[in-house]
DNA sequence: ATCCTCCCCTAC
DNA sequence: TAAGGTAGGGGAGGAT
């Protein structure tokens, strides 16, 4: 991508290469930015300018650009990133923030992303205050009285404020009229302009209110958590329907990855690992850790032992010296520790909870012990209905096997829980809790009933990452053989440190988590042996606050009381089936053969156990760890009524799953369906709310020629998997995307993508899907009414094919074509076909091993992918502005960008983005001529096209007499 | 034997 | 109400 960045550069601007994108002006500046980011890609470090001399920046929660890029920008523009909030933080960055943690954030200035992003556009640092997102009055009266007036007139309106506060002031009050949008009359209310200006800057706040408002359009039926004051009573409207919460809705993936502690333990776990490969990359060698801890050796005085520094351990336990002893024993061999941090949910949130403390507390998102009873739920049922499965597949695994077996009950988490009570899982409990019972993953119902003083407290995703930046960070600053684990515990190789600072593991292990406690307000406990096992052993032995070695001469002793489910490896199935043999600890299993272990669990399981039953385990750190796959799934709110909604759904999917590719720098070349499907006389209505009840799994996948990371080709894909199961959308309870046999691109790590190029790639190698429909709806003036998706489908590529000879097409948008076409042929040869355009023209695909002709209907080409649009709204407004002035009349490569983009944007499904643009868009028409009225036409259409498709509806856009 | 696909299991 | 994700290992059984 690079080197064709340069040959344009070269080539200039005037060509219409596909590149010019909107206009000169466009390529002025974009190859201006691609200059930069191309010199950056050469020398990472190299800082472009100091804009942000003296600023530093937290990144707190989700925002657009991301943190890595907002990182990655400040960095080269001479201002500093901080991982976490320290006191030399200036700047918080976010999108969005519950008040709660804006009250948390007293005194800094939380500031939008924008503010970064057109700092850097306009070469000079912006006024951060009109990048507020909360003003002092957070909740402030204008946007109540926005909130109250139009829940009386029932008429939502959308403000022209909208209007970033860099804009100049040419929007006039026409904006008011074209952008209403009407929930159920005719309408259109508007506005105080002077309650607007008042707005002018808020425009977090606002844009807040209009995300909820456009997605109250009825074309789009969302359902989003209204954030208005209490009293405000929009959200009672949208509490009419509260079933439609489900994954039908546009808010939900990011709503529901937003709140599940699952996704945020993998998706960290994922980025510590990633954080440990980069330090180690970026080490310059110098730990100085070791040098702290030599000094506090040196300082500790004469005395050796633990007791030497009273303040430093007062606060741990009599496990801290439990096997004193220890210390004074030689290592020879090499020292892994394990460490831990003590339930890490629960300390980070009680931080600031001192009022909690000796109190049993969880993390959960039950507010309560209440659950709703909806009509069709049935715990028992369901309840027997999982145990029997289980007993079932037992049955089918041993069968053929010989050995003696005993009926071991199996709890249900169902058990104890009557029907009304919470269902909601406890994510994190501490130690007073799970004295009375309470265990994590069990559901609040149960937690309650053992322990009817727990406390809960909500989750800080926000706080959890913060603490565990500060582990990785003290950690590495001793060494770089960590292997990340998760985000609060990794498998360290300590032989170094305890040799280079003359301390014993324990010491050295007293100092650190100290240090820890000090850093985080946290306690970890840790673990030492001479493999990973035994640290981890040694580390649950340790727990809480606690830290234990387990030496060599003790591990046969150790061994023989350890329960065979506190082996790493032995969860709830395996360990079932050794209690079913009368095996429950170590020593039990020690008496079993190698070849009788294999026999009954398999070669290689078999052998584990034949290992760790004994304390052995040869595997080494996996200190700089390349993943292997990446997937999004949602088990969860899944919840369709048609085809076309799960079909809209997986694309969402192939969207997520793809901007984690990107950022993880690789391709794939297996794209592999994972579905939960409802079974057979499970109940539809599940026990817990939402949640996916019984069900089968099934998983499908299929090789691709070319390894991809293309949006569209693995949305086919998957979409082609699930038609070939015909599986009834409204059974489905599951669907998840994964992409294996990864390629990690070499050279992109230093070549990151960043807004702008990213958007332009996209661009390049699908721009001729959207000219295509241009074309078509330009020369043929479709009728307005809806086209069915086949019908548009082949439409949409017979016209691709004219195109292709339209002399307007630029020189390279026709090679990237030539590449796609034998791209195509490539995966027709690996026998899939569904990404060519035989399969999507509708036409029977030759040579195709798993789809049936009767089967291969077309896949709708919701195309141009879903790229999360990378170009925030401030620059793509301006880009609109800077295109409309600088021409006379348009030109259709920059209708087909704009149109590109803008179908992008809805197949985000950023609708509020796409409002704006239509408005502004329409705004700067008006006095024009024919020529730009038809483009904007044809940009209306062919948005429409897209809006059907996704939405089944179209959009309301202001539209010329 | 070895590979592939479709599971299942485990861990956080 | 509730937010049941995600990566990796491994086994069974069929294809080569």
């Amino acid at each position: 991508m690079i080197k064709k960045k340069s040959k344009r550069e070269r080539r200039g601007e005037d060509e219409d290469n596909g590149f010019a994108m909107w206009g000169g002006y466009m390529a002025a500046k974009i190859s201006k930015l691609e200059e930069q980011f191309t010199v950056q890609a050469g020398k990472e470090t190299e800082h472009e300018s100091n804009i942000f001399q003296g600023i530093a920046i937290y990144v707190n929660g989700y925002t657009v650009p991301g943190a890595d890029e907002l990182k990655r920008i400040m960095i080269l523009h001479g201002g500093v990133f901080h991982h976490y909030e320290t006191r030399k933080t200036t700047h918080i960055i976010a999108s969005n923030l519950p008040d709660t943690k804006v009250k948390q954030l007293k005194t800094l200035n939380v500031v939008k992303p924008a503010w970064i992003v057109d700092s850097v556009t306009a070469g000079t640092l912006l006024d951060f205050r009109k990048y507020l997102l909360y003003s002092n009055h957070t909740k402030s009266q204008p946007r109540l009285n926005f909130q109250q007036e139009i829940s009386s007139k029932k008429t939502i309106k959308e403000d022209s404020e909208l209007l970033p506060c860099d804009q100049d002031s040419e929007s006039n009050s026409l904006d008011n009229e074209t952008k209403c949008k009407e929930v159920d009359t005719n309408t259109c209310l508007r506005s105080e302009n002077e309650q607007q200006h008042t707005n002018h800057c808020r425009n977090g706040v606002v844009e807040t209110g209009l995300r909820e408002l456009v997605k109250s359009c009825p074309d789009s039926p969302s359902l989003v958590k209204s954030k208005q004051s209490p009293g405000s009573s929009p959200s009672k409207a949208r509490t009419a329907n509260p079933s439609r919460r489900t994954a039908v809705e546009p808010q939900f993936l990011s709503e529901f990855y937003g709140n599940s502690r699952l996704h945020h333990l993998s998706t960290m776990g994922a980025m510590f690992k990633e954080y440990v490969a980069k330090l180690r990359e970026d080490s310059q060698g110098d730990f100085p850790g070791i040098k702290r801890l030599m000094e506090w050796k040196k300082n500790s005085g004469i005395r050796q032992d633990l007791g030497a520094d009273e303040d430093l351990i007062d606060d741990f336990d009599d496990e801290t010296f439990m096997n004193e002893r220890n210390k004074k024993v030689p290592c020879p061999t090499k020292t892994i520790m394990h460490i831990d941090m003590d339930c890490f949910f629960v300390s980070v949130g009680l931080r600031n909870r001192p009022d909690l403390h000796g109190c049993p507390v969880a993390v959960t998102h039950a507010k309560g012990n209440a659950s709703r009873v909806r009509e069709g739920t049935n715990r028992q049922y369901e309840r027997e209905f999982y145990r029997q499965r289980f007993q079932t597949r037992l049955k089918q695994r041993q069968s053929g096997r010989s050995g003696e077996n005993e009926e071991v009950e199996r709890k249900s988490r169902l058990d104890d829980v009557d029907e009304n009570e919470s269902l909601s899982e406890i994510a994190s409990c501490n130690y007073e809790a799970r004295k009375a019972g309470v265990k994590n993953g069990m559901f609040f119902g149960t937690a309650i009933k053992l322990c009817p003083g727990l406390k809960t407290i909500p989750y800080d995703f926000e706080g959890y990452k913060e603490v565990s930046y500060k582990l990785y960070d003290i950690l590495a600053s001793y060494t770089l053989e960590i292997e990340a684990v998760s985000c609060d515990e990794m498998y360290v190789n300590c032989s170094e440190i305890l040799k280079k600072a003359n301390v014993t593991s324990l010491e050295f292990a007293s100092f650190l988590r100290a240090e820890l406690k000090e850093a985080t307000g946290c306690t970890a406990s840790a673990g030492f042996g001479s493999n990973p096992l035994q640290a981890r052993l040694a580390t649950k032995k340790a727990k809480p606050n606690g830290q234990f070695h387990l030496l060599p001469t003790d591990v046969e002793m150790f061994m023989h009381n350890i329960k065979v489910e506190d082996l790493p490896g032995v969860g709830h199935s395996l360990a079932y089936r050794l209690h079913a043999e009368g095996i429950t600890d170590c020593r039990d299993l020690q008496r079993l053969s190698l070849a009788s272990l294999q026999r009954k669990f398999g070669n290689k399981t078999g052998e584990t156990l034949h290992q760790h039953a004994r304390g052995e385990d040869q595997r080494a750190l996996d200190v700089c760890h390349q993943r292997k796959s990446v997937s999004a799934e949602v088990n969860y709110g899944i919840r369709f009524t048609t085809q076309r909604e799960a079909e809209a759904f997986v694309q969402q999917l192939a969207q997520e799953v793809v901007s984690r590719m990107k950022q993880a720098r690789v391709r794939g070349r297996q794209v592999t369906l994972k579905l939960m499907i409802r079974a057979k006389d499970a109940p539809v209505e599940t026990a817990k709310f939402m949640g996916h009840g019984a069900c089968d799994n099934i998983s499908r996948s299929v090789s691709l020629g070319t390894p991809t990371d293309d949006p569209d080709i693995i949305y086919r894909e998957a979409v082609a998997l699930e038609r070939q199961l015909k599986i009834s959308p409204s059974d489905l309870r599951g669907v998840g995307i994964q992409m294996n046999r990864l390629v990690h691109s070499a050279t992109s790590g230093s070549a990151k993508s960043t807004v702008l190029t990213k958007f332009l790639g996209l661009k390049k190698t699908k721009g001729e899907n959207s000219e295509a429909r241009i074309e078509s709806d330009g020369g043929k003036r479709v009728g307005t009414e809806i086209r069915r998706e086949t019908g548009l489908i082949g439409e949409v590529k017979m016209e691709k094919k004219r195109s292709a000879v339209n002399d307007k097409m630029c020189q390279e948008r026709k090679l990237v074509e030539q590449e796609t076409e034998s791209k195509i042929k490539s995966f027709s040869k690996a026998g899939r076909t569904a990404a060519s355009c035989d399969h999507v023209v509708g036409s029977p695909v030759a040579g195709k091993p798993k789809l049936t002709s009767e089967e291969s209907n077309p896949i709708p080409i919701l195309t141009p992918p879903v790229e999360v649009p990378m170009m925030t709204l401030s620059q793509a407004r301006k880009l609109v502005r800077a295109w409309v002035t600088s021409e006379v009349n348009p030109q259709t490569c920059d209708v087909v960008m704009f149109t590109n983009y803008i179908q992008r944007l809805v197949l985000a499904r950023h609708l509020e983005d796409v409002d704006i643009l239509f408005s502004l868009l329409h705004r700067l028409l008006i006095n024009k001529g024919r020529p730009w009225k038809a483009a904007y036409g044809t940009i209306v259409k062919n948005t429409q096209t897209i809006m059907q498709t996704v939405y089944g509806a179209n959009l309301k856009v202001p539209e010329f007499d």
